[in-house]
DNA sequence: ACATAATGATACAGTAATAGTATCATTATG
DNA sequence: CATAATGATACTATTACTGTATCATTATGT
C-alpha cells in the first residue's frame, strides 16, 4: 500500500523542478527531458496542477508553466490531495450492520488518528523544503 | 486510499465473530451465514488465516475453525499485514535519479514517521479490544 | 464401510483504480 | 502564418482488489 501514488510523485518531482527555476517558465518539453516522465502523463498531471491553481500556464510559442505561489506554501499533503481525492484513510470497516457503535470502535478511532497524523505530517513538507 | 482492504475487514469481522465463541469451533458455513460474506471468499480468507497460524483448522463434519491464540494477542496491524503485504507507507518517491539524497530526503523521513505511526496504532487494536 | 459435512488447494474471472497513450483544438509568438 | 506551446477529452493497458468455481482430502457418525 503505497500513501503516495506515482501520480503525486511525478508532480512532487515536477514541481520542485520549477521551483529550482523561479521567475522563469518551464515547458512540459523541459520537464520531460529532466524527469524521464512520459510526456502525454505529465502534460495531463501539469493540466490539472494548472487547473487547481498550482501552475500559472503559458500557451503559445516560448509558454510553459511556472508554480503560482512559494513554493514554500506547496504541501504535499495538498498535492496528494488533488491526484488522490484526499487522505482519506480511515473508510471504515464496519460500515455495516455487524458494527453498531460506530462512535466507539476503537479500531475507527486509530484509523482517523493515523489519519491526522499522517495530514499534519505531509502538510508540513513544502515543495522548497525537498530541496536539492 | 484505504489504510485496510476488505480482505482485512471481512478477517477482522469473522475473527471477532470466533472471539466472541471462545471454545467451540466455527464452520465457514456459520460465519457465511452470520457475517453475510460472499462464502468462497471467505473460505479463502480462513485458509489463509489458517496457513498464518492465527486459526486452527478441523477437517470433517462437524469441523471448523478457532482461534489459535488469545484474541487479546491478535492484532489488527497483524491481520493487515497478512493481507495487505505489510504496511509499507513509504515507498518514496524519489526512488530514481532525481533525488540523490535519500538518507536526508525530507519526505521519506515523513513517510517512515508516517508508517511507523501506524504501525504503532494498529498493533495496539487486539481483536478482543474490538468488543460486542 | 460409507454418506456426509467440513476444510485444502488452486485456478479462474470480474471490477475498479492506477498508469499511460493519442488526438485534435486553441492560443500566443515571431 | 508557421510553429511551438497548452487545453480538452477520449481511449487503452496494467495491476491490485474482489469474488467464483472445482475438485481433492479428511474426519464424523451411523
Amino acid at each position: 500500500m503505497k500513501l503516495i501514488t506515482r501520480d503525486t510523485d511525478y508532480a512532487i518531482r515536477a514541481l520542485r523542478y520549477m521551483a529550482e527555476r523561479k521567475g522563469r517558465v518551464v515547458s512540459a518539453g523541459q520537464l520531460v527531458d529532466a524527469l524521464k516522465i512520459p510526456r502525454p502523463f505529465l502534460r495531463k498531471l501539469l493540466q490539472v496542477l494548472h487547473k487547481k491553481g498550482i501552475l500559472s500556464a503559458y500557451k503559445g510559442k516560448g509558454g510553459g508553466f511556472e508554480l503560482a505561489k512559494p513554493a514554500g506554501e506547496i504541501v504535499v499533503a495538498e498535492i496528494a490531495g488533488i491526484f488522490q481525492g484526499g487522505l482519506r484513510l480511515n473508510e471504515c470497516v464496519f460500515k455495516r450492520k455487524l458494527c453498531p457503535n460506530r462512535s466507539t470502535c476503537a479500531l475507527r478511532r486509530e484509523l482517523a488518528d493515523i489519519e491526522r497524523y499522517a495530514l499534519d505530517k505531509l502538510s508540513a513538507v513544502s515543495i522548497a523544503s525537498l530541496g536539492e
